[in-house]
DNA sequence: GTGAAAGCGCTAACAC
DNA sequence: GTGTTAGCGCTTTCAC
């Protein structure tokens, strides 16, 4: 049998229902579990159905009962780096496990910075009922418009002031003080803090870097602050102007575990100890910080609750009627490894 | 305005229609550029559904075109781990601007081992054009059940002698030997290798490393086989068993760079030197690997190259009449690093 | 309990 | 060039 015999035309509703002797209605109630059908026409139906490999098209299904099981989840940014970040990942993950349970299908989509608008077009265009959108990053403006359009959307990130869409983060505040806190309780004096503020997650981790400084009467040195991310080469060129400067740090708080695994590298390639020379503390607590060699300290963020609320609340939204918008704010946990003891 | 009263009824093509005082055959025709309308009235149309706010629903232009823009990408396996590694994610992230590129959607499932007859339902309930696969692992026999069901399909992994579905991957046999020879070159003699057989990529890996060795008139040793995959703690486990039976091994051959970086991380809390004391390779060139300490040795996949070809492949099936069912193999690169040399 | 018929929102003959 | 009409594959009143 040839790969094009194989495709045979796709089983419709009309030939279970000629092969069974009913009609459309029945086999679509009888597929569908109503009771109204008789358990033994049900079930042969039902039987029927797998038998010759039948399938009810899921997207005529929802034409017509104006349905939709499919939720758009939104990677922002034009890096690779963003959805190459452990971190999203695990997010991804847990909400992939989260809609599953739920019979939910994920639409995944990347979208660059200036084809936003394409966002609202998910929504409109019946292709998802919600949008889960992760990279908050420098998007804070255009989030909020999209939220104002009345699109059902659940944002990953920090919460700010201003923010008119509903978010789901960690207590990046929070995390930014213990972690901070954390190295000036090893004795670190001279804290660096790389990320990038325009982040809304970075700015409220920044606020916590300075109240933990402040309750010790130190002020953040701006020179060392770089609103550096991921990439890897800057992080290098950063560390290595400080050191060709003879700008003093004995202390790193870096925006994730990523930026902190780069900055141990650069370190190391220089020949500093870590945490001999200098502490390091990162963010997410990925995987990989555990057992790498220094182990990096982090501050970790529970991905397993953050899918669990963003899908609950986005079906909240979706469900006309109850269209409360609230937020979350999951706990920040420290957890010190090598790179600061 | 609540958020309830922004929920506005969706505008339909009825509304647009009704507005520019045409039929919706027109509307239809001059949204989809169709050169039949005139071109006033085609930018009228538009101009008209822009300011309205007004998206063709893709469901019911679907179900009408009986067209499909939606690709199912599946991940198999049971584990975060198989997702949440930075290669899989380099794939899919390569794979997801592939599929934008040509205009195509992504529904991304993950599909557990027991589940697996959900695969050929994403297709055949009419969801997705066909399927991108990644995660062959131990599932070979399942895929090529599927495959012989005429589900347009391609996966990524290795190329078994009786593979019945379309496969795109790396030269795995290739990058085996490539890997074993370098070792070799390096000096090592005992050179262990980690990762399962089971899974046909291993699999053809561990040929090119027997075949690397065989050249040296060396032959393998099945105490330093073992089948372990990322899995940290098991790795560490293998790690101290050799230590502590003293069984030596001077090079480590690993399935991935997730694995080559807990292998030395379990090396140097044990005191032992990379790569003084041992040498290790790992595989699929994540981008960590470049930027850790020490960096590490490993053999390159393309996934950019993968991506394109794994659509290419794809598309060539979903449209009838071109049924040629070929695969894929693309060229192992062996990238030295610290980790060896 | 089951069937006939209408219609979800759109497109494409076919008519003019 | 544009409108009329039928129908994609399904669900669901409404009738019996």
């Amino acid at each position: 049998m040839s790969a094009l015999e194989k495709r045979r035309r796709r089983m419709l509703m009309t030939d279970i229902a000629e092969a069974a002797g009913v009609s459309t209605s029945t086999v679509s109630r009888a597929l569908s579990g109503n009771p109204l059908i008789k358990a033994a026409t049900r079930e042969r139906i039902a039987e029927l159905a797998r038998s010759m490999n039948y399938q009810i098209n899921i997207g005529a299904a929802n034409l017509r009962k104006r349905d939709l099981r499919t939720v758009g989840l939104v990677i922002l940014g034009d890096s690779m780096q963003s959805i190459s970040d452990p971190f999203i990942l695990s997010l991804v993950g847990h909400i992939a496990d989260e809609l599953d349970e739920r019979n939910l299908n994920m639409l995944l989509s990347r979208v660059t910075q200036h084809r936003q608008h394409l966002l609202a077009q998910l929504v409109e265009s019946g292709q998802v009922l919600g949008l889960l959108v992760i990279g908050q990053m420098n998007n804070h403006q255009q989030l909020n418009d999209i939220a104002e359009r009345g699109t059902p959307m659940v944002v990953w990130g920090g919460l700010l002031p201003d923010t008119r869409y509903n978010v789901v983060g960690g207590d990046n505040e929070s995390g930014g003080y213990l972690a901070t806190r954390h190295l000036l309780e090893q004795g670190c004096r001279r804290i660096a803090f790389l990320g990038d503020r325009a982040s809304p997650e970075v700015f409220l981790r920044y606020e916590g870097y300075r109240r933990a400084l402040a309750e010790r009467g130190l002020e953040p040195d701006a020179q060392l602050y770089k609103p550096v991310l991921y990439q890897d080469t800057a992080l290098r060129e950063v560390i290595n102007e400080w050191l060709q400067e003879h700008i003093e740090f004995d202390g790193v708080f870096a925006t994730s575990d990523v930026a902190a695994l780069s900055v141990i590298a650069a370190l190391s390639s220089k020949g500093l100890q870590v945490p001999g020379d200098v502490r390091v503390v990162g963010y997410d607590d990925i995987a990989l910080s555990a057992y790498v060699h220094p182990s990096v300290s982090s501050i970790r963020q529970p991905t397993d609750l953050a899918a669990k609320a963003m899908v609950r609340m986005l079906l909240e939204q979706a469900i006309p009627g109850d269209q409360a918008a609230h937020s979350v704010k999951l706990d920040a946990l420290l957890i010190a490894r090598d790179s600061s003891l």
